[in-house]
RNA sequence: GUGUCCAUAGCUCAGCUGGAUAGAGCAACGGCCUUCUAAGCCGUGGGUCGGGGGUUCGAAUCCCUUUGGGCACACCA
């Protein structure tokens, strides 16, 4: 289906045609005087320096063309040139009653739908998820989910970081700690033991304290290289160990994520790409793009346009390992040799856009990618403490993922436990805390532009008035609650309404804007605009049933029209709260 | 220093890519629970959109300038 604002304003410019002004005048919008009108259009204004006359004269011109059209109910010309509209009930009932019809509620498939691999999450292997986390994997998720729906085939990878210098960091650590483990003996060449010589909360204690040793420890830290370079080189015994450190830290991994109903497609990780770096790095070396600068292996990424010089992009450090623009390369290589995808979206701290773009062009300029490729940065704002201060992670005042849900689930059940609902069990109640906890978290956090700077505050994630995702599922109970009981009395199923008054026609205008509402949150890669958008649902749907008294209505007609238009109105609720990665309970 | 992003109500944020009287939430204040869940609804107060200039019939939005801040600037990821 078109979106309702296509449509209405392809009448529009039917009519400015008509009137004998071009088509692309007619763009309707909704209204920003809902007192005045429900949809405006403001063409006949720039329409007034195109064709050098008075703008009124136009809009009234066009408001008469517009008349006859059945989409609208009112049309009106206001000073200096606005052409103020209201659609039609039946008309805007009609197309709402389309999109519950309609797959997807009318949003169609593209003419092409693109391959697009989106790389978000980006933990660390032996670092416990923290609050940090949770920006790159909720947006991500919702972008994701947001792109599938609107028609394009979409793979999540978690992109592990797993090859880096962290991994040489806590080999070292390990073998100050436990020196006589096998994995340390050169001579060994037997098989290694299954059993890690670790468990997760060891390791996650292991890595903070070998990194911060490795700021004030030179010699320490020269090992640290030295174990990540022979690591990367093949090194056996640190290989074995290494396996067990990334099978102990993506079992914790996953299992985070899948509370977060974070789903990726791939595990892939940086050390999976490691056996593609030779033949590429060699590849840039045949080109003559890739030289030797400072010991370390270049290619230049300067453009003319350049404003400020952009550093060369380190494809291998003057040690020849690899360090995250060669994974980066590395991992593009084998995604457009298993997928050739028309758009890479990196999801990931804006902070680190300048790598990007340097991993950007140089992918280019070597024929990693195609001409045609996108590769598109989204940066997300950094996570600020409450003082405006940037979180620390390292002083043991972090914060972790598990425990940010447990705190908020458990504020959740509280709330649940006070309204004293003897109906609800105490299972019951506990898996709906954390579901409302769950929407709370990434509400918060969606509601917001990714890219701003985001201020960490336990206070907003734990609200559950106002603006919030616990307001949503609120709204939404409270819908199914009466849907119940209109099927425990023996209700039957309803054509949607004819609009009879403000209230109704806001849910339809909710409704009918859908379609806009999806394109535009893809075209813009932003979720806050799914939440914008069930906001605004939520508030008119509030409205409503707060008016009218939906069950005890004594017209039968009625009756099953109100709730035809609520059970409607949840079922977009539904969709759109899966888009940014939660459920409702049944019952809160 | 260079580049880049940001500045909107006491606080946290929207503002649909140039439109009419700049909107929400929180906080404050006042109403509404014998009637479908008060995690709700209705209302009040609160603003020189950092400052200045420009483009335009029209600017929070575009351009220039200025102030204040964040961030980045090759061998960490």
């Amino acid at each position: 289906m078109k979106s309702f604002l296509t449509l209405i304003g392809e009448e529009v410019a039917s009519a400015f045609e008509r009137a004998g002004y071009e088509r692309d005048l007619g763009r309707v919008g909704v209204s920003n005087r809902p007192d005045l009108c429900e949809y405006q259009c403001n063409g006949a204004m720039a329409g007034a320096k195109r064709y050098k006359k008075n703008p009124m004269e136009i809009a009234s011109a066009v408001a008469e063309e517009l008349k006859s059209s059945k989409a609208f109910s009112m049309v009106e010309a206001a000073a200096p040139g606005f052409i103020n509209l209201n659609a039609d009930p039946a008309y805007i009932r009609d197309y709402a009653a389309g999109m519950q019809k309609s797959e997807r509620f009318g949003v169609e498939k593209p003419e092409k739908p693109e391959m697009i691999v989106i790389d978000y999450g980006g933990p660390n292997v032996a670092k416990p998820l923290h609050v940090g986390h949770l920006r790159p994997a909720v947006i991500g998720e919702s972008i994701k989910r947001i792109a599938r729906y609107a028609g394009h085939t979409v793979i999540g990878d978690v992109h592990l970081g797993d090859w880096g210098m962290p991994m040489g960091q806590i080999i070292t650590e390990l073998q100050v700690r436990k020196p006589d483990l096998v994995y340390f003996d050169d001579t060994y060449e037997g098989d290694y033991p299954e059993e890690p010589p670790f468990d997760i909360s060891e390791l996650e204690e292991i890595y903070p304290h070998a990194s911060g040793r490795c700021k004030t420890d030179e010699e320490y830290k020269a090992k640290a290289l030295q174990a990540t370079k022979e690591l990367q080189a093949g090194r056996r015994g640190y290989r074995a160990l290494w396996q067990h450190i990334l099978k102990v830290s993506v079992t914790d991994l996953k299992r985070n994520y899948k509370r977060l109903d974070v789903d990726f497609d791939l595990w892939m990780g940086e050390s999976d790409v490691d056996d593609l770096i030779p033949a590429m790095v060699q590849d840039m070396k045949d080109k003559g793009l890739a030289h030797i600068s400072e010991g370390a292996l270049v290619v230049d990424v300067t453009e003319e346009s350049d404003k400020k010089e952009i550093p060369p992009c380190m494809v291998l450090k003057s040690d020849g390992a690899a360090n995250y623009e060669t994974t980066d390369l590395a991992t593009l290589v084998w995604r457009e040799r298993e997928y050739k995808p028309d758009k890479v979206l990196y999801v990931v701290d804006k902070r680190q856009e300048l790598h990007f773009v340097q991993v950007f062009r140089c992918a280019r300029k070597c024929g990693i990618v195609r001409d045609d490729t996108g590769l598109e940065f989204i940066g997300f704002g950094t996570m600020n403490g409450p003082g405006g201060k940037p979180f620390k992670t390292r002083d043991g005042g972090v914060l972790r993922l598990s425990q940010l849900l447990d705190d908020i689930a458990e504020s959740m059940y509280e709330r649940i436990k006070e309204a004293g609902r003897e109906d609800m069990s105490d299972e019951e109640a506990k898996e709906t805390a954390e579901m409302t906890a769950l929407a709370a978290l990434k509400y918060g956090d969606l509601s917001n532009q990714a890219s701003k700077d985001y201020i960490f505050d336990t206070e907003r994630f734990t609200a559950s008035e106002g603006d919030t995702g616990p307001y949503l599922l609120y709204t939404m109970a409270r819908i199914r609650s009466i849907l119940r009981k209109y099927e425990a009395e023996g209700g039957k199923q309803g054509e949607l309404p004819v609009p009879a008054d403000k209230a109704q026609k806001a849910i339809y205008m909710d409704m009918a804007g859908f379609v806009q509402m999806i394109g535009e949150a893809y075209a813009e890669r932003a979720p806050h605009r799914v939440c914008a958008y069930l906001y605004q649902l939520s508030n008119d749907l509030n409205s409503f049933y707060h008016e009218t008294k939906i069950l005890t209505e004594e017209d039968q007609e009625k009756r099953a029209g109100y709730i035809a238009l609520i059970a409607a109105a949840l079922r977009i609720m539904e969709e759109s709260i899966g888009l940014l990665g939660f459920k409702a309970p049944l019952r809160m």
